[in-house]
DNA sequence: TAACCGTGGTT
DNA sequence: TAACCAAGGTT
């Protein structure tokens, strides 16, 4: 079934070209693109400026959001004179809703570099000079539009060729990307290198899914190792992600009855200054009475079983560990001042984030 | 190298 | 829902 032998190393090490049916691979890959390949508006002419627009707008930006756009660029700038004659404000309110607005703004200024120097770039390395335009990016426009052989390597082709060659390292690392892009190097027809990259990146868009890929429509799945190795989910490989920024609160409960105790808050917290909230506080280096302290002033002691853990919350970036234990305001508890008796019901009308909200109903047992 | 940049869709 | 992701580039 497999041709390929599992045990090489790199992807110099197997080079075959062909499958024992003596077909070429890239030939057979250039074959399905022609077969499948979606009609997209900037595959309709190899024309530089309309491949650098639409390389750019496709940034980190999916194929369906940047089609509309690229379509209402297109016809208010049809040249890349005609954007370089633009004002910032014309090309940003085009690009309103893209995000990524660096894009337009770098866009903008290449657009100028190039009418400046009396035309586009011949080359990659050329291209790379332009302001937005990356290793990718000149890579595809020069593949496309100048049928330069080179390697455009988007987040498509990695996991495309991170399985074919098994690859176990991060791809996105310099010798990930090194080895992902010699590999890469032998699926392209000198011929057409831009159809290649294209049949490369359509692949990974529409067969070699993310999750779940669709292996049985592969045209080239003989020469996939991971896919030889029923591995085929362990690839790309994912770097385990950053930590969390973890930041542990101190939430307290002061109930009589029903009557939460509301502490006022200082200032110099902003916007809410003056407000009433919970009382709650960083619980990084200082002790939770010390921060409790210095957040709502007076004198605080908490009883020692304040440590036990009862929930954890988690956002975004934020761990809430909520913390349970009996707590004492010596000297402020009084009511008026900075500290007040409220209901339940009017906890909802406060200005708390919904974290420390949770994290105090957690601690009062509510 | 890694964080950041925007938005919208998916799970 | 929170996390992840989508034809990356810049610092």
């Amino acid at each position: 079934m497999c041709h390929i032998d599992p045990m090489a190393k790199t992807p110099s090490a197997r080079p075959e070209k062909r499958n024992p049916r003596g077909e070429n691979k890239a030939a057979l890959l250039l074959a399905w693109y022609e077969r499948v390949k979606r009609p997209l508006p900037w595959r309709q002419s190899d024309d530089p400026y309309r491949v650098w627009l639409s390389e750019v707008m496709l940034q980190q930006t999916r194929v369906e959001t940047a089609i509309p756009y690229y379509e209402r660029f297109l016809e208010a700038f049809p040249s890349v004179d005609s954007l370089a004659r633009a004002s910032e404000d014309q090309v940003l309110a085009l690009w309103s809703g893209l995000g990524y607005y660096r894009r337009a703004r770098m866009l903008l200024a290449a657009a100028r570099d190039v009418v400046r120097s009396g035309g586009f770039p011949k080359t990659a390395e050329g291209w790379r000079r332009l302001p937005g335009v990356g290793r990718y990016t000149a890579a595809a426009v020069a593949s496309i539009a100048y049928h330069e052989k080179v390697v455009a390597l988007d987040g498509n082709l990695e996991r495309v060729l991170a399985r074919l060659e098994a690859y176990p390292r991060n791809p996105k690392s310099a010798a990930g990307r090194r080895f992902l892009t010699r590999a890469a190097d032998s699926w392209l027809n000198p011929e057409r290198p831009g159809d290649s990259n294209q049949a490369l990146m359509e692949l990974g868009a529409t067969v070699c899914l993310p999750r779940d890929p669709l292996c049985q429509q592969c045209p080239i799945a003989e020469w996939c190792l991971a896919r030889c190795r029923r591995r085929v989910d362990d690839y790309p490989y994912r770097a385990p992600a950053a930590a969390k920024e973890a930041r542990s609160l101190v939430a307290v409960c002061v109930r009589k009855g029903a009557q939460f105790l509301l502490f006022r808050r200082g200032p110099g917290s902003g916007l809410l200054a003056g407000t009433w909230e919970l009382p709650w506080a960083e619980n990084d280096d200082t002790s939770p009475a010390k921060a409790l302290a210095q957040r709502y002033g007076g004198a605080w002691r908490v009883g020692k079983n304040i440590g036990t853990i009862r929930h954890t919350i988690t956002s975004r970036n934020l761990l809430v560990a909520v913390r349970e234990g009996e707590v004492e305001a010596l000297g402020v508890v009084a009511e008026g001042g900075d500290a007040r008796w409220a209901s339940l019901a009017e906890l909802d009308e406060l200005p708390h984030s919904s974290l420390v909200r949770k994290a105090f109903l957690a601690a009062a047992g509510c």
